[in-house]
RNA sequence: GCCCCUGUGGCGGAAUUGGUAGACGCGCCUGACUCAAAAUCAGGUGGUGGAAACAUCGUGCUGGUUCGAGUCCGGCCAGGGGCACCA
């Protein structure tokens, strides 16, 4: 006898448990089986889970133990992103260390994730605060540092002044740092780099060959990188106009076919030419001062006005040695892109031309577009930037702008000043290098020493980890790790003497820009020197997170590999196969009437359609409801996944999760759509309940023959199993949840109809046994824990866990007969039914007697009749 | 400013990629069971007309291609996202 009520609080602890018991989530590394590895991003460690968490592990989860069923080792592993800012935020409002901050929050993570039963391997969980994993992090560091990866440079880097410390290009969003959304300053310092711009071209080709990844995130990444397509070209100086005898100004141009619209040349203010002409011009450095000091913010760069300041120095026209060209410092020029310098082409470039008509410098138009007349068309207050023929320019004229680029390339490539060419191809690359050198505490020590007399000094390989110091103290502003008594005072390893230690620590978007491997690879720790086990797992099949990692995380993980690859640690350039960006989860909003916000468990919704209303449960006060947003903290429309699964169950909650929405899409988390969930839930208890009373045993012979009725279950079963197998491969989950509905109602129906007409032939009772046991199958990897209640019920005693995925009997799927559609005119008029393989002209004689199409078409004859085989007819009149 | 994505019932969304628009769910309506409620079960549910059969309109707007358009092409509108002095 099975109960009435399925009792997940009972049930969900008790499954989970014998899960573990067991380890049959731990993925061998010496398995015959085909490897697949499913990888969610792994999660900070906050303290508590959020509700985005539980849809993301949930589909993570679905697709592992989906592919563990079709036969494949799965490897589906978790661990803590554990360094980090907060932890230190914490240890200075909470006086609490923020290691011992850390892990408590990781126990507690910890059992929160383990209650919503996910076939997670632990015995792989990693935490990158860590010493065994750091350490590890500062090997790569010092390999790559052998490798010419890693760098250290002096340069104009992003400085957040809430959280004192650099931030890389990638975590400034809209001149503000990511975290903390203060403007972000530029400091010039000494800094520790990546070099992600050596594999620019490659992160930019590759792009192409992943095929499973989204469209957007691709977009987003080749946007990113910006590599254009130009010339360099190196302009004479007139030597009577330059101070130290420099005799050539490089300029970087994507439009060398506007050469001779060319009526200036600018410098940025950071470009040395610049600081030399300065040196024997106060005025001029002045102005350089100036543009320093106004520069700071992003958004003062964002919207200042152009201006420049004549440096009285003239470069000569690359094509007319009689050509001399003013050479000005402007303030929208920038040192990090091309050459820092550019030779300015006013008709065609909106900025020059707004700098040109500051300073009335002349205009000069070189482009002509296809419906203007080249005798008087000018350019006044909008540049033009399309395509058109060349004027106003000698020898290119006529021509169209792609062939004046490639005569003026093929000209200058040719054309020598000094032994090298005047003007070369180049591509250039929007992409800067990865800054990495944080003055934080809570991060991976940088493993170098500094030395007087040595210099840089890489930290001996026996001396990993660097490990952080634990007796540090909150009490200041500032990196603990610089006013730490001892801690950085160390010899020098290669001479002895009193040397100091980096006190900076790495960027922790280094510590996830290769954990994907660390969990391939649980005994690294003992014998470093022991051949990586990654290259056998990896790449990860399946990764899933959030789309806010498009550019930073995924782009930092993709360099890495290459920098693994050329330092000897793994065979392989792409970490993740597939990818896949999941949507957010939103709620409606609650407002008060003193315009506080109300919590979504302190309202109650009352009506529905237009007179939907909600009020505060407590005093029955009227709250206005809001649009539906990211759930946030400040908005208070948050739901904690504790309440949720101690109310409905893990399997109802992630059942939900997966059912509403497209995966990539939002999903809007509501009351009535959980309630939903879980009122499907007793459903499938019951039907599974009552076909284990009417099906046959579960050793009982396959009939030979099945009756109408029963053929009619099967094919429901089969055809909802071929569809959730594709449609789980895909991750289209919401479309698995409508199939496995639209199963239930069948088994309940024919459940029903036995009961009606008291009809329970033998072979009835075993399709309804085997629909039954399908159904647990398709569900099992969304609700595993209902699903093993539910498969004990049906008599296994095996776990639902390590079955086999059933197999589709596709004979099952085809018809004898099909019902075509039949339009008239292209209007739906009919329905006609024909043997499966019925010839054209059967169906057509067929379709022209029924009623429908005689009255459609009143009389007339048809001109034509298409038969579209399997899918429609249309007759034409 | 440039680039990209998305617009389908009251709501979330389906639609084999050019072939029956609205699968499945939520909500709602009607009925059964109940003293009653909850739960459950049965039926209905895009608009308009009709008792019904059926007809007709209908996938943001607009024009086109096609026997046939939610799907393809052109022009707009709205919402969302990315980049942004990148030469």
């Amino acid at each position: 006898m099975t109960p009435e009520r399925y009792n997940a609080r009972e049930a969900e602890p008790r499954w989970q448990k014998i899960w573990e018991e067991r380890g049959i989530f731990a993925a061998p590394n010496d398995d015959p089986r085909p490897k697949h590895y499913v990888l969610e991003m792994f999660p900070y460690p906050s303290g508590r889970i959020h509700i985005g968490h539980v849809r993301n592990y949930a589909m993570g989860d679905a697709l592992a133990r989906y592919k563990r069923a079709m036969g494949f080792n799965v490897l589906h592993p978790m661990g803590w992103d554990a360094f980090g800012l907060p932890a230190e935020n914490a240890a200075i409002e909470r006086k609490v260390h923020p290691k011992e901050w850390t892990y408590q929050n990781i126990a507690a993570m910890k059992s929160q994730l383990k209650s919503m039963g996910l076939s997670l391997d632990w015995s792989r969980e990693i935490a990158t605060c860590d010493p065994d994993y750091y350490k590890h992090q500062q090997k790569l560091f010092l390999d790559f540092l052998q490798v010419g990866l890693v760098e250290r440079k002096q340069s104009k880097v992003n400085w957040d002044p809430v959280e004192q410390t650099v931030l890389a290009n990638e975590q400034v969003i809209d001149g503000r740092g990511w975290r903390s959304g203060a403007l972000v300053e530029q400091r010039e310092l000494t800094q520790w780099f990546f070099k992600i711009t050596a594999f620019a071209d490659d992160l930019l080709a590759a792009l192409d060959r992943l095929d499973r990844w989204p469209e957007k995130v691709r977009l987003m990444q080749r946007n990113w990188i910006g590599r254009s397509e130009g010339l360099l070209v190196r302009f004479a100086l007139d030597p009577a106009t330059t101070p130290n005898r420099e005799s050539e100004l490089e300029i970087f141009t994507t439009r060398h076919d506007t050469l001779f619209g060319a009526t200036f040349m600018a410098l940025s203010p950071d470009h040395p030419l610049a600081a030399a002409a300065a040196a024997r011009n106060p005025a001029l450095a002045a102005f350089i001062a100036e543009c320093h000091h106004r520069g700071t913010a992003q958004e003062v760069i964002e919207t200042a006005e152009k201006l420049g300041f004549d440096t009285g120095m003239k470069a000569v026209h690359p094509f007319d040695p009689e050509w001399k060209l003013k050479v000005y410092v402007a303030n929208f020029v920038l040192m990090e892109y091309g050459t820092g310098a550019i030779f300015g082409c006013p008709a065609h470039d909106q900025r020059d031309l707004d700098f040109v008509n500051k300073y009335g410098i002349g205009v000069i138009p070189v482009v002509c577009p296809s419906d203007q007349d080249p005798a008087t068309f000018a350019v006044t207050n909008v540049a033009y930037d399309g395509d058109g023929r060349m004027i106003n320019s000698r020898f290119l004229d006529g021509m169209t702008a792609a062939e004046a680029k490639e005569e003026v390339a093929r000209r200058l490539e040719r054309e020598r000043r000094g032994g090298r060419p005047v003007g070369e191809r180049r591509i250039n690359y929007r992409l800067r290098d990865w800054g990495i050198s944080r003055q934080r505490y809570w991060g991976c020590p940088i493993p170098i020493i500094h030395c007087e007399a040595c210099g840089v000094v890489p930290v001996p390989e026996r001396d990993l980890p660097v490990r952080l110091p634990d007796d540090v103290a909150f009490d200041r502003p500032g990196n603990p790790l610089d006013r730490h008594p001892t801690w950085k005072h160390v010899a020098c390893p290669a001479c002895g003497k009193p040397a100091r230690r980096e006190t900076d620590t790495m960027d922790t978007f280094v510590d996830s820009s290769w954990y994907f491997a660390r969990f391939t690879d649980p005994w690294i720790a003992a014998s470093p020197t022991d051949a990586p086990m990654a290259d056998a797992w990896l790449p990860v099949d399946q990764y899933i997170g959030g789309v806010e990692h498009a550019i930073l995380h995924l782009l930092y993980s993709r360099f890495f590999t290459r920098a693994m690859r050329k330092a000897g640690h793994l065979g392989l350039d792409e970490p993740f196969d597939g990818m896949f960006t999941q949507g957010m989860v939103v709620h409606e909003t609650y407002r008060k009437a003193d315009g506080t916000w109300a919590a979504p468990e302190e309202v109650t919704i009352e009506g529905s359609g237009p007179d939907r209303r909600a009020k505060l449960i407590a005093t029955g006060e009227p709250v206005e409801i809001g649009p539906t947003e990211k759930m946030s903290k400040s908005k208070f429309n948050t739901v904690d996944p504790d309440d949720i699964m101690a109310t409905y169950g893990a399997d109802t909650a992630r059942w939900f999760m997966l059912s509403d929405s497209p995966p990539d899409r939002d999903v809007n988390w509501t009351e009535e759509g959980v309630q939903g969930a879980g009122r499907f839930v007793q459903r499938l208890w019951r039907i599974v309940g009552e076909v284990a009373e009417v099906g046959a045993a579960p050793d009982a012979a396959r009939p030979r023959h099945f009756d109408a009725a029963a053929l009619a279950v099967r094919k429901a079963a089969h055809g909802a199993l071929a569809k959730v197998s594709e449609d789980l491969a895909k991750l289209r989950f919401n479309l698995c949840v409508a199939q496995v509905y639209e199963l239930a109602n069948a088994l309940q129906d024919a459940l029903a109809a036995i009961k009606g007409n008291g009809r329970l032939t033998p072979d009835l009772a075993w399709a309804m046994r085997e629909a039954a046991e399908i159904m647990v199958q398709l569900f099992h990897p969304m609700m595993p824990h209902l699903a093993e209640e539910c498969w004990a019920a049906l008599g296994h005693n095996n776990l639902i866990a390590q079955a086999r995925w059933p197999v589709v009997e596709s004979d099952l799927l085809v018809e004898e007969t099909i019902t075509l559609p039949v339009q008239v005119n292209g209007r739906k008029r009919a329905d006609v039914t024909v043997a499966r393989d019925a010839g054209v002209p059967d169906i057509e004689a067929a379709v022209l007697q029924l009623e429908g199409v005689k009255r459609a078409l009143e009389g007339k004859v048809p001109k034509k009749v298409i038969v579209v085989p399997q899918r429609i007819v249309n007759v034409v009149a």
